[in-house]
DNA sequence: TATATTTATTTCGTGACCGAAACTTTTACC
DNA sequence: GGTAAAAGTTTCGGTCACGAAATAAATATA
């Protein structure tokens, strides 16, 4: 039952950081775009339309329309492989750093707000 | 630098969830409809549509949709009010937490994975 | 060099969601 | 009873994202 316990857990947290990234007035991404900005600011370059498409099971012109989001936000750059001039690299930005540090806030502070605060607590039945 | 390196760690948390949220086929919900899922499920009730709206700094049409759109999905359920009849209660359902259920697993997955598996580990520069 | 393959984007038609405003129903107030 | 207020929903016009298919550009292969 320890395990029950840390899903609750996990799920409030969850759920307080959602609440709180909801609430302020970033612009709101979508899971894909939220899952490609992290795993290109995460995970070791180099990073490709194609390579994502792989990773997140998603069509490739999914790809390129949440880049394209991303890129209009200034969180993400296209850059042209030069060895490979068929091949677009994504790379981070300043702004994207900012956002996903602020982001990374955002999470550690619902973690710390873990049990207090807003007197939810027990999650009572179910 | 130890909350730098939290911070890595939840964002890392984070990006693996979210991965694994949209490589799988179930319905992937807005982060409105999440935040609102989460919350009726969390938090005690009773729940309304003004409250949830407030709460999330939304409009009202908006929580409706997002009611609509999870109602749909077998998630959520509505009824009126009794002792005021103008007001919907949001209920939850056994298939909300069913899926609720599953989303905290994913999570305690991700967090479990921390530092493993896929050999990205080290977020490099930024 | 000519053809085929690979990478990414664009186009097309469709559906989901947005905020603001109008509307329906119910309750509160006088 | 009659008017005002409150809770949700619906409508409206516009934007964004989707998958599938078509396209453009670069590389590989014959």
């Amino acid at each position: 039952m320890g395990f029950e316990l840390t899903e609750l857990e996990a799920l409030d947290v969850w759920r307080r950081t959602m609440v709180a990234g909801v609430r302020r007035d970033a612009p709101d991404l979508s899971a894909r775009q939220m899952a490609l900005l992290l795993t290109v600011y995460l995970t070791p370059p180099p990073h490709t339309v194609r390579g994502l498409a792989e990773l997140l099971m998603v069509s490739k012109p999914a790809v390129t329309r949440a880049c394209d989001r991303l890129g209009e936000l200034g969180m993400i750059r296209r850059k042209i492989d030069d060895e490979d001039r068929r091949s677009v690299l994504l790379q981070r930005t300043v702004k994207g750093s900012v956002f996903l540090r602020e982001y990374g806030e955002l999470i550690v502070a619902a973690a710390k707000g873990e049990a207090a605060a807003d007197g939810s607590g027990l999650p009572g039945r179910y």
